[in-house]
DNA sequence: TCTGGGGTCCTAGGACCC
DNA sequence: TCTGGGGTCCTAGGACCC
């Protein structure tokens, strides 16, 4: 048998808004709310997170501001300020880099760390991770929840396993008796759909989950998801902790002021979405294939409409030309009004390092 | 109670090519 | 009258994650 591989899953703890008691320790102790809001006005936008005192009084990351208002009055809220966030999330990642055999950053404010070549033990991997946890505490004033295990789905159930400032190691061996008595909504993968119909199933706990038969998972769930819910379910998973280079789309989203079908007003908002996705693209030197105009109307159904071109692209008139026209045709199609509108780039191509036959 | 914004991955049908 | 199979790309939509 080969040796079990060793792996971290670093969380920090209700990211955004520790960041914002780090730069504000007035705010220690008090509930806090970090929220986006949508421009129309009043409190209308929803939390993004808050931490452990708003937790407590029931606001949680996706309620509507105004009811994290009437739970929370005395709160503090504040706008999200995602900047300041990512270069903290920057030094993080720096920091956990220093530790590992592969980073894989995950998001802002999680990552997967590859540690197998670093120690030989399990001992020794509770011993980097408090070494981990106490350096981010010291350079950076910031606590995580780690998780340490023989695979990533383990880890990273094992680092929300207890939170915040946490640390929760999984023995290959006690792999399953860990994951037994856990909701299924705690497995990584089910949603609100797939927690729903497994309910219905009369299942509860990633336990009973274990107990289906594959057949009957892959009939309810199709081939991939049903094999995978089988195999998750026993807390297996093989997939590798990988440095992820290229990002695969880039794209922007608002919410416009009223809901409106009208072209032009939409136009107003395609171009200032095509301008901030070009930005990006100019920063991390990228080029584009496909251009997608995302459409979400009043009742929340999200659509989408895409183009292909023939040849990459890289300037920001064939994001908002193409934008406008895929809206145009959007509309023609659809009689609705739209609450929502966004500009996506896929197909990412990078400018330079392409390959040419000069390259062999 | 009234709902943000940034992503990833998967599926399924159709076009097209060999 | 009966008429393959496989691969890849494109589009649209859905589920999920933070």
């Amino acid at each position: 048998m080969p040796n079990p591989r060793i792996i971290l899953h670093v969380d920090m703890d209700y990211f955004f808004a520790q960041c914002e008691e780090r730069e504000h320790p007035e705010l220690k102790g008090k509930p806090v709310v970090i929220c986006v809001y949508s421009g129309r006005g009043g409190d209308s936008g929803a939390v993004s997170t808050s931490n452990y005192e708003a937790r407590r009084l029931g606001v949680k990351a996706g309620i509507p501001i105004s009811r994290a208002k009437k739970l929370a009055p005395e709160a503090v809220f504040l706008s999200v300020k995602m900047e300041l966030y990512r270069s903290i999330s920057d030094e993080v990642m720096e920091t956990l880099r220093g530790y590992c055999d592969v980073l894989e950053k995950e998001s802002v404010d999680e990552a997967f760390c590859e540690i197998t070549g670093k120690v030989s033990d399990l001992e020794e991997a509770k011993l980097l991770a408090v070494k981990i946890k106490e350096e981010i505490k010291q350079k950076i004033g910031l606590t995580c929840s780690i998780g340490v295990a023989p695979n990533k789905l383990v880890a990273k159930i094992a680092s929300d396993f207890q939170k915040p400032d946490g640390l929760t190691l999984v023995n290959p061996e006690e792999v399953t008796q860990f994951m037994a008595p856990l909701k299924i909504a705690d497995l990584t993968g089910v949603g609100k759909k797939t927690g729903e119909r497994l309910n219905e199933l009369g299942v509860k706990t990633i336990g009973e989950l274990s107990e289906m038969p594959a057949e009957e998972l892959i009939r309810e769930f199709g081939k991939a998801k049903g094999a995978w819910l089988k195999q998750a379910s026993q807390g297996m998973d093989y997939s590798e902790v990988e440095e992820r280079e290229g990002t695969e789309q880039i794209g922007r989203i608002t919410t416009l002021k009223q809901d409106t079908g009208e072209l032009n007003t939409i136009r107003t908002a395609i171009n200032q979405l095509s301008e901030d996705v070009y930005r990006k693209l100019e920063a991390r030197k990228l080029g584009f294939k496909s251009i997608t105009f995302v459409a979400i109307s009043t009742d929340f159904k999200i659509r989408t409409k895409t183009h292909t071109l023939s040849a990459p692209a890289k300037d920001l008139e064939t994001i908002r030309n193409t934008g406008f026209e895929l809206a145009r045709a959007f509309l023609a199609e659809h009689l609705v009004l739209l609450r929502r509108v966004g500009v996506r780039v896929s197909n990412l191509i990078e400018e330079k390092g392409q390959k040419t036959l000069g390259e062999f």
